[in-house]
DNA sequence: AGCACGCCGACT
DNA sequence: GTCGGCGTGCTC
């Protein structure tokens, strides 16, 4: 709504099939937008002949020295006047015939102008790692040693004709190192180390420093050679697959009726290697059977899809009045509409989501579903396999490059799919779009802070689906005060919004009592635990009754840090201006001090570095202290540790969390994971340890957050048979968030915040634009923020909120600084000329415009 | 990003 | 004087 005062790039794409059926011969020139940092405008090349290109399609073209992926914008019968023709080199090749269809063209450049963004990187969000490759430049020997006589070198040798002589002067030299420069020597020493006698480019530069330099030398004396190693493209993976294609009969010998008849109890179909493991036979047999026409064998494409453990089939569960009403709702939707399913935790909404989908899929189309982490939600991808089975499949970044190609190319078919993925999955190229499901809606990480496009999912799949014309259902149980309001006025203006609320649990369980533990009060009782005495007693029911709890533990800030208890010296990262957090993960591992920001790693010295005391120790109630102190009062109680710190490894969710539900833990101890939607029924009680570290963080959204983040937590608790039950530890109970999250009540809490909210001007009311600066350079990155500021200030539509320090000011040595800019979206500011405003920046600082910025600290 | 070029200080 | 460091600017 805000994109028209924002200058749309012209890029939008060309009208292809108007200009194409004219005259092909007239449009021998393209311009195209090279995938290259730093180069955002459009460049001209020459059409060869025999290529016919359209809009839309990937290219491979020559860039400077390399050569890069490049995207066909529009067609030119005539190039730009003043581009000096000489300059204008050929495309190369078509790697990939156009796949963007207008709807979604529309929607990159909609990102890239919302986002301040050149179109190339928003393609490069959406396109999987690979699709625009890029070549390598290598080098190698000359000689009869190397490739240089195998495979075709590239063409270059030939054309650095002047080298030969010097060349075969220095074939009598038995060492030619004698005279090289200490560089140029230690390239070739180097490259005379490899068996191929073969390296990269950049491989060169990090062994020797200004190899380049050395690199020439050798290139002079023809000792070496450059050449370029062709973009490596993930290719699709090929297997040779066998088909019956004609009747058993009787020409054949035992052998090949056998191996037909196989083939005809495998439903005609099988790989080949599949096949010839089965029957023990040689291709040579294939190969006869394929000349008498019995089968047909073929090379076919294999996906790398991530292949989930096998699921028991799984149909439609009996729904709620409120479910029920929901998918009615949903059900009747056609074309663009805007849903917001607020469903208290437990309330069943993945059930609604499911029963949404199945209907779409018999009609041929395909579901989007977001979620904010992938790895958290084994059982919400576990369920969509058990109701879909293969026609689910999941896309996002921890995939292999190659895993994360083939589900694209997968997309591509049309088949009707269920694809669910994370924040970059927006872009997911699902042609038939049905419908687009954002599960947790409030969840931040559909945010990306860096690098740019600065997008929120959420935002970008409102726009998918106005494009696609297709229903946008979001889901939550702690609605984001955007999407509350966002609906409220759409629905007001009759523009196809809805509320649609699930009240109650599924099988009427009823959410979890919360008790509130004045922390205060315990230790006016003598009670020095982190463990209230309510807290305590639960855990030792817990143990008694044999069920299982929920311990969640706020990590933020200086929770672990290590200091010394003589002189008061604290551990601290030496890039950046925080604590050193500290580790220790298993009993034998070596204790780590860790940096949670650049994740610079040292060991825990024994000594104080500053006065040498012995008592180095740690502060804090992070996971490992809570953990300690559980083993201490509690020795018998089997724990399970869920923060980052555990689940590093792939999959490691997946294993915690079985453990957890066989049975084989008591209690789950973790951070902010835990509120992410794990559905783990037998947990009956979930403690928090300490609230405040949530409740009093100093941003606008602190209050919002605290309350999600609570809401959720609590909401683990009694999704099972078993009734529930929570206890929220904290110094100021008499915080708003404290009493709305213990009397379970959405509707005021968000009501007095969106009071608030509207007072001072903040979103979903007004809106932000937070431009972040870093620099090596401490004085020049608050100078340069100092001067836009001023710049910008000269403007009455927009308030300007800094300069100031982000709150932790240098990290991995970079200094940042941020400007917060504020405005009223119906005032339609005319907000800054962001190209002015970097003209500001020297080189030395550099500027991120954060559009909707959610992480302001 | 790569890779030029061109400027500056430290050595033969 | 050149070599080797580093900042700046361009790539159709």
């Amino acid at each position: 709504m805000y994109i028209n005062d924002v200058n749309l790039s012209p890029l939008v794409v060309a009208q292809a099939s108007e200009s194409y059926h004219l005259d092909t011969t007239l449009n021998r020139w393209v311009e195209v937008l090279v995938d290259c940092p730093g180069s955002t405008g459009l460049f001209t090349y020459r059409l060869p002949a025999q290529l016919e290109i359209k809009p839309g399609d990937i290219l491979s073209v020559p860039f400077g020295a390399q050569q890069l992926g490049a995207i066909a914008i529009r067609l030119l019968a005539q190039p730009n006047f003043n581009l000096p023709p000489e300059k204008i080199r050929e495309v190369e090749d078509i790697v990939s015939v156009g796949f963007f269809p207008s709807a979604y063209w529309e929607l990159l450049n909609r990102v890239a102008a919302y986002y301040y963004t050149p179109l190339i990187q928003v393609i490069r969000v959406a396109l999987p790692p690979g699709l625009l490759g890029r070549s390598q430049r290598r080098i190698r020997l000359v000689g009869d040693r190397g490739a240089g006589g195998l495979g075709a070198p590239s063409g270059d040798r030939g054309k650095r004709g002047q080298g030969a002589g010097k060349s075969s002067y220095l074939l009598v030299s038995p060492d030619p190192s004698a005279f090289l420069t200490p560089t140029a020597r230690q390239v070739w020493e180097l490259l005379q180390g490899q068996a191929a006698g073969d390296y990269s480019f950049i491989y060169l530069q990090q062994k020797v420093k200004s190899a380049y330099r050395g690199i020439r030398e050798l290139l002079r004396f023809g000792l070496v050679e450059s050449y370029l190693e062709p973009p490596r493209l993930t290719r699709p993976k090929l297997q040779k697959a066998v088909t019956l294609t004609g009747t058993i009969d009787d020409d054949l010998t035992n052998r090949q009726k056998e191996i037909l008849e196989v083939l005809r109890r495998h439903n005609g179909e099988l790989w080949q290697t599949e096949l010839l493991q089965i029957c023990n036979a040689s291709s040579s047999i294939l190969k006869t059977l394929a000349q008498k026409g019995y089968i047909v064998v073929e090379e076919r494409e294999i996906l790398r899809t991530e292949q989930g453990p096998a699921l028991v089939g799984d149909g439609a569960k009996s729904l709620t009045t409120a479910q029920a009403s929901a998918l009615q709702t949903i059900q009747t939707l056609d074309g663009f509409a805007q849903v917001l399913l607020h469903g208290v935790t437990g309330s069943g909404k993945t059930e609604v989501y499911l029963q949404a989908i199945a209907p779409l899929l018999n009609q041929g189309k395909s579901a989007l579903v977001l979620v904010p982490e992938i790895g958290l939600t084994p059982q919400l991808t576990d369920r969509f396999r058990a109701r879909f089975g293969n026609k689910v499949s999941v896309y996002h970044s921890a995939l292999s490059d190659g895993e994360r190609y083939d589900t694209w190319r997968l997309m591509l078919t049309g088949e009707p799919q269920v694809v669910i993925g994370t924040r970059s999955a927006v872009f997911a190229p699902l042609p038939n779009l049905g419908l687009i499901i954002l599960d947790e809606e409030h969840d931040s990480s559909f945010k990306q802070d860096s690098p740019i496009p600065t997008y929120h999912a959420r935002t970008v799949a409102q726009w998918r689906a106005e494009l696609e014309n297709c229903p946008l259902v979001l889901g939550s149980a702690t609605p984001s005060l955007e999407s509350l309001v966002s609906v409220r006025e759409l629905g007001g203006k009759g523009q196809g919004a809805y509320y649609l609320t699930l009240p109650e649990r599924v099988n009427s369980r009823p959410l979890p009592p919360v008790e509130i533990v004045d922390m205060r009060q315990e230790l006016q009782h003598g009670n020095r635990s982190i463990f209230s005495r309510s807290l305590q007693a639960a855990l030792q029911e817990l143990q008694e009754r044999k069920q299982q709890g929920i311990l969640f533990i706020h990590r933020r800030g200086h929770s672990t840090f290590v200091s010394c208890r003589s002189c008061g010296y604290v551990m601290e990262c030496p890039h950046c201006d925080v604590s050193l957090a500290y580790h220790h993960t298993e009993e034998k591992a070596p204790e780590l001090l860790r940096c949670h920001y650049c994740n610079y790693v040292r060991s825990h010295p024994k000594f104080c570095p500053d006065c040498s005391s012995p008592y180095l120790k740690f502060f804090g109630s992070g996971t490992q202290r809570v953990t300690q102190e559980l083993a201490r009062q509690f020795p018998h109680l089997r724990l399970i540790r869920f923060d980052s710190d555990t689940t590093r490894n792939k999959g490691s969710h997946r294993t915690l969390l079985t453990q957890f539900a066989n049975g084989e833990a008591d209690l789950l101890v973790g951070t902010q994971m835990l509120t992410k939607g794990l559905d783990l029924p037998q947990v009956t009680l979930v403690g928090v340890v300490a609230a405040d570290g949530l409740l009093n963080l100093s941003d606008y959204r602190a209050s919002e957050r605290a309350f999600q983040t609570l809401t959720q937590v609590a909401g683990r608790a009694g999704r099972g048979d078993d009734p529930g039950r929570v206890i929220v530890q904290t110094y100021t109970t008499e915080h708003a968030v404290i009493a709305a999250v213990r009397s379970h009540d959405y509707q005021s809490f968000s009501q007095a915040e969106l009071e608030q909210r509207q007072a001072l001007n903040y979103p979903p009311y007004g809106r932000l634009i937070l431009l972040r600066l870093s620099s090596l350079d401490p004085i020049q990155v608050q100078n340069t923020a100092q001067i836009i500021a001023t710049a910008l200030n000269t403007e009455e539509e927009f308030e300007i909120l800094g300069p100031a320090p982000a709150s932790i000011l240098r990290v991995a040595n970079r200094y940042r600084w941020q400007i917060l800019i504020k405005f009223a979206p119906e005032a339609l500011p005319q907000l800054p000329d962001w190209e002015e405003v970097r003209s500001l920046c020297p080189s030395s600082v550099s500027l991120t415009i954060d559009v909707d910025p959610i992480n302001i600290m």
